[in-house]
DNA sequence: GCGAATAGATGAAACGTTTTAGCCGCTATA
DNA sequence: TATAGCGGCTAAAACGTTTCATCTATTCGC
């Protein structure tokens, strides 16, 4: 019951406190015989270190927080094992906070990190705007990486996916399957993510400077249910200015186009294409199966980790750096059938 | 950068250390004048408790754990919303930890909480057998609060879902439907999930006592593709075999089952009904919205977080208890519509 | 106006570790 | 033989809080 401490198993094993100590820390300094006789003593009272004790003395912990929008995201919880993976290798332990999106939440996790002196904080903050919280963080000298957001701050790393390139690609593919006519279905377009995905599009589309266009739907959100919506909206424009292809911002959507439109009996790839983006779980294994633009996601948890140990560990000699994966398309069925 | 102490802030303040401790833990205890020059001492200097010190005084640290076997899992990032929202309320702090369903990584993450010194664990241990670290924290007086695994222990709490009620309810529903020849999807039979539900069925079937029968199709794990295939397999049987309502013991079996009947043209739910369990997210937004027991995932976090919070609180006043929730049946297009 | 109670503040001890300076006895070197 | 070096260990300081016994004015009851 009451946690027995170095100086009992000091005791018990007939040495000093400190040789206790570097047992535990230094093994290699202190002689076999003794050696064994501490471990023996700690096995028998049933020693664990306080690590609280440890951190006092340490001055920081050992501890490396990430800080979600959303738990419960499959983005997130990607993210969240490729972090892990690392810190973990490191001897280190990774503890999730979740913001929900709520920047007071965002907020009083941050504070709590702080007085817990973690070892650094990987984090996708809540918002686009100024982010006094992380800049108290980082004058303190706890090291912060920014996950897919706000890349291009001077005062820390951060990793993201070029969402730009991801709606390139898939424009390109849509563009050298045949199509004429594409749709872009995404919103509410104050998301950054459905924003550059949309630049992407466009700027592939106009590089082509061919006789193909691209038609913008906005959608109020980026659910399946919005997607279906968009879908009938869309069948019921005349059949000469219907889009061929939809390049949907998400799977979601793209799962709700794919319902609906085989709802109302069109065939997918053969009357109208679809390429989702995110390459969810469910992508796969739709009626369809979805093409889609995938993110690197689990190796962008890997490498904020990675920023942020080295900069805990390195100091000030550590640079810096702005990370930016590039998604890759993954075609599937959905897209696989050229036009004539 | 250099972190401030109390002992700063007290001098700044011109008071004693114990005056500034007393202005962060017992406010009214100190004179109005005083407070508000300690108050403000502490902003100028920037200061911020450290937890580490705090928690050595206090013996044990204000965070909970919550060890999951997957934090992608659908069911645990839910459980985790759950539990997230009652230790926060409380003032304490939740930490994820995810064991992967690997023992090796769930003892290190309870050594680690061990040594943390944390307020208690609320887990999904890994496997069925005995469990000596658990044993362990227990011995050590860490209140353990098992989240659906393992209910009746006696020296730890539980909470947990009645799967045989599950079973049975959806047994119940396709009986009332009129269906004779019902089957039962799930696999392997080694998860207690997969048996607990189908013993409910089979009792449900039983105390009918009509004519209907259940026959068990047994798949190898319980995603799209072996659903897929378990209805292909289905298909194959002579028409007057094949069973006009298919239980499936998750609902990404019962999205594959869907899937491949509607691509075979069979309809559902008028020649084939289907009731799926779980109720993710998907299950509403699939081409016919699946019928699914619903458990109450949010609530299992909830309560596990309370009953470990009065263990805890009370101590040795404490009651073990086991909480068993219901679940619930939430009825969709793909079973509603009775038989002749 | 006197003793008692009380509000407000103080100082020191305690929590359990890590680290550092130093001590002791031995061996290798000159 | 003296000295330096070294392996193995010890003792004590330090980390930053909280708490508790104590002290000093001030207020209250009569």
């Amino acid at each position: 019951m009451a946690t027995a401490n170095i100086k009992e198993v000091a005791r018990h094993a007939g040495v000093s406190l400190g040789t206790v100590s570097n047992v535990l820390n230094r093994p290699d300094t202190v002689a076999p015989a003794t050696r064994q006789r501490v471990l023996d003593a700690i096995t028998t009272l049933g020693y664990v270190r306080n690590d609280s004790a440890r951190q006092l003395r340490a001055g920081h912990s050992r501890t490396v927080a990430i800080v979600v929008l959303d738990v419960a995201n499959p983005f997130f919880t990607d993210v969240v094992r490729g972090a892990e993976q690392v810190i973990e290798e490191a001897g280190a332990m990774l503890v999730v906070c979740n913001s929900g999106e709520d920047s007071a939440r965002e907020r009083r996790h941050l504070e709590l990190l702080e007085e817990q002196r973690v070892r650094g904080v990987l984090i996708t903050p809540v918002g686009h705007g100024p982010q006094p919280n992380l800049d108290k963080l980082v004058d303190r000298g706890i090291p912060v990486v920014l996950v897919d957001r706000g890349t291009g701050r001077a005062n820390r790393c951060s990793v993201a996916v070029d969402d730009v390139l991801g709606g390139r690609l898939a424009m390109d593919h849509l563009l050298d399957q045949g199509h004429q006519r594409i749709a872009y279905l995404g919103g509410p377009v104050s998301i950054a993510q459905v924003a550059d995905r949309h630049a992407g599009a466009a700027a592939a589309l106009k590089e082509r400077g061919g006789t193909a266009e691209l038609r913008v739907a906005v959608t109020s959100n980026l659910t399946v249910a919005a997607g279906r919506r968009a879908a009938e909206e869309l069948l019921a424009l005349p059949a000469r200015q219907r889009p061929t292809a939809v390049f949907c911002a998400n799977d979601l959507l793209a799962l709700g186009v794919l319902q609906e439109l085989t709802a109302r009996g069109l065939r997918v790839p053969a009357d109208v294409a679809i390429v989702g983006y995110d390459d969810i779980e469910f992508a796969d294994a739709a009626a369809v199966p979805l093409s889609s633009v995938r993110q690197p996601r689990d190796q962008l948890g890997r490498t904020a980790a990675e920023l942020l140990l080295d900069e805990a560990d390195s100091g000030d000699t550590h640079r810096h750096r702005h990370v930016v994966f590039q998604p890759e398309l993954v075609v599937r069925r959905s897209s696989d059938q050229p036009r004539r």
